[in-house]
DNA sequence: GTCTATAGAACGATAGAC
DNA sequence: GTCTATCGTTCTATAGAC
């Protein structure tokens, strides 16, 4: 919109980009640690450094604050891998980095699942939490389609090993599901269990 | 123990099997409706037609309680179509079954995975609590396992897609993503999904 | 001077202690 | 059943950017 600005001092809007940036940083943590209920709102303005006022001036409700952290990171946690499936790389080998990179992202995977588990129960109460969280999935499976849909078209064979709807609801429920029982029985998370469950789902 | 008694009137077990059996039906009855932390143990006993004393002659805890209703579930609820799967029948067959009595299942699914996901949290901060849990997840995978065993054997072809506990992992990981994701966006269980899935993973 | 991001007090609801 | 503490949310005053 505006030129901009040459000086050192950050500009309002930029200011409150930061602003909401932390706020979000700190929700992550003190969810993550507390679950949904157990977070107060206090306690995330005051981990960001700020005070109730200022969550209340970037997000009307708790409700909201939760639901902009999970678009946060449905935007950008994925990013990396969807690009390879749409590129028709081998799934063995985007398999095997997933894995790789596991270790470093366990805390970070059970943070989430925790989270999402209290927000789902939240969710189930509350017709409109519900719906709005509905949404979340739905745009979530529509982009898997979009990358599998890309990635059979470049495909030598050109054929989907079944429907695209069903393969990006597996993939989704075989992820989340996992996540789930890694959460109470760690172990099950074994090398492998990725790279031959989405070989055999999505193909070589 | 003893012999068989010839009285109509119940046998001391049998009646405190009777009794044990009644409480387990009024816990599912309220677990299912509020939640294990919404649950009160005074009112499944009323529930039940008893009182708490009933309840903590039978089980320990509340906790207690909760795993032998999962124990019954895990054993009552899987064997109609285990055993197609271990005797080698079609998948699609088993799937479309499945799937024609989703309808129908469906309460008792959602009720299910309600009570999981509370039951989750809860263990997830206790320790043992979640290896009780824990022990359950591996039991069930076990038994998956078992099945698959045996079901390859049979197959004409006798080669398995996958490696056994990986794939039994990812069926159990699908089946409860699923339930969850259900949870909150019931259009995912589409018709299709279970069979088109089962199919992709477990072979023909 | 105007506008707005934020602080912080106030309110209503709820849960737990006793 | 009463009292208290806590928490989500609303409201108002103010400091500082423009």
């Amino acid at each position: 919109m505006e030129a901009q600005p040459r000086r050192v001092r950050l500009t309002r809007e930029e200011a409150k980009a930061q602003t909401r940036q932390a706020l979000l940083n700190a929700a992550f943590e003190v969810f993550s640690r507390h679950g949904f209920n157990g977070a107060s709102v206090d306690l995330v303005a005051e981990t960001a450094g700020y005070t109730k006022g200022a969550v209340y001036a970037h997000f009307s409700t708790k409700e909201d604050l939760y639901l902009a952290l999970l678009d946060e990171h449905l935007s950008e946690d994925t990013p990396d891998w969807i690009e390879q499936l749409e590129e028709g790389a081998p799934v063995a080998e985007i398999a095997a980095q997933i894995e790789a990179q596991l270790p470093e992202d366990l805390e970070r995977i059970r943070a989430w699942a925790m989270m999402t588990l209290e927000f789902f129960l939240h969710a189930m109460r509350n017709e409109q939490v519900r719906t709005r969280l509905a949404e979340r999935i739905e745009r979530g499976r529509a982009e898997y389609m979009g990358s599998l849909e890309k990635r059979y078209r470049i495909d030598r064979t050109g054929i989907a090993p079944m429907s695209l709807v069903h393969l990006a609801t597996a993939l989704m429920a075989f992820e989340n599901g996992l996540s789930l029982l890694g959460l109470i029985y760690p172990e099950i998370l074994a090398t492998g269990i990725y790279s031959e469950t989405l070989t055999r789902l999505i193909g070589e």
